[in-house]
DNA sequence: AACGAATGGGAAT
DNA sequence: TTCCCCTTCGTTC
């Protein structure tokens, strides 16, 4: 699930797998030819996560600075990556970028297959300076502000079902941490972002810290508190949520129907008695 | 086996 | 507001 966990995941994977690492990149789909070029036989200098976005810096290798390209992959609904250790599978479908680490490290062999993203580009430094000025705060950077968030939510007519969903304003969260924050905090999608507190705001946004750490750790989205979920066996799809998923059954504290609506698009989970307007 | 829906977001209209 | 990307997963036949 390519919320903003899944990216920050996947740099650390990254990190951990391949930095430091001379690399050879090509695109077997041939649609990203040229990039894969500009990356083939450098370094990786460092994989970080910006919200939903995953960046490679990349060096000549044995240089210090990482003055090589920039690789920048939005995975988007489909997007998906793929690594393992070994000799890297033949290639099979649309293969936008395949990674290989074939360097003589007591590591071994590593590879990487990226299909289906949105964005899969080279960056100057410039483009990513842009990316990160029009971010808003992500839960999982150490420098995440909750109060920059708050500054727009708090001006703001919009619904905050709305807001929560704009990467402008919190970047990271996506159609189940939305969800699934608003049912835990016991507010409506669609109250105005101006009636948000800013203690409530601050709960949200240290909630929201502690649920995507936790999606980075386990690798995928669990929301459900440690008393209300069953304790005997490994958790299934929808015993992981509250309310994303789930319209129609009875809400987990009071019985009513989940909610489904949309909201811009998206669909939206949220139960009418516990989160009231 | 075949089909539909979806965690996202930018470009096109 | 609609389209596109073109994957994975769950549901239905």
């Amino acid at each position: 699930m390519p919320e903003g966990h899944t990216l920050h995941r996947l740099a650390g994977e990254h990190q951990r797998e391949f930095r430091g690492r001379v690399l050879h990149a090509d695109s077997p789909q041939g649609r990203f030819v040229e990039g894969a070029e500009a990356i083939d036989g450098q370094e990786l200098a460092k994989a970080e996560a910006f919200g939903k976005h995953l960046v490679h810096h990349y060096r000549e290798p044995g240089s210090r600075k990482a003055s090589g390209p920039i690789l920048h992959v939005h995975l988007g609904l489909f997007g998906k990556f793929r690594q393992g250790t070994g000799e890297p599978p033949a290639p099979t479908g649309a293969l936008r970028l395949r990674l290989t680490a074939d360097d003589p490290s007591p590591r071994g062999p590593q590879w990487a297959e990226l299909r289906g993203p949105t964005a899969c580009e080279i960056w100057d430094p410039t483009q990513l300076a842009d990316l990160i000025a029009r971010l808003g705060p992500d839960p999982l950077r150490p420098d995440g502000d909750p109060d920059a968030a708050f500054r727009r939510i708090s001006r703001s007519n919009t619904e905050i079902g709305a807001l929560l969903m704009d990467q402008k304003v919190v970047a990271g969260v996506g159609n189940v941490y939305r969800a699934e924050i608003l049912y835990r905090h016991g507010v409506s999608p669609f109250r105005p972002g101006r009636t948000i507190d800013a203690g409530l705001w601050q709960e949200m946004w240290l909630d929201l810290v502690h649920l995507m750490r936790a999606g980075v750790r386990v690798g995928r989205i669990e929301t459900v508190r440690p008393e209300d979920r069953p304790h005997t066996r490994r958790l299934t799809r929808s015993q992981a949520t509250y309310v994303y998923r789930h319209a129609g059954e009875p809400c987990r504290i009071c019985g009513t129907e989940v909610a489904l609506a949309d909201m811009q698009g998206r669909n939206l989970f949220w139960c009418p008695t516990c989160q009231p307007r």
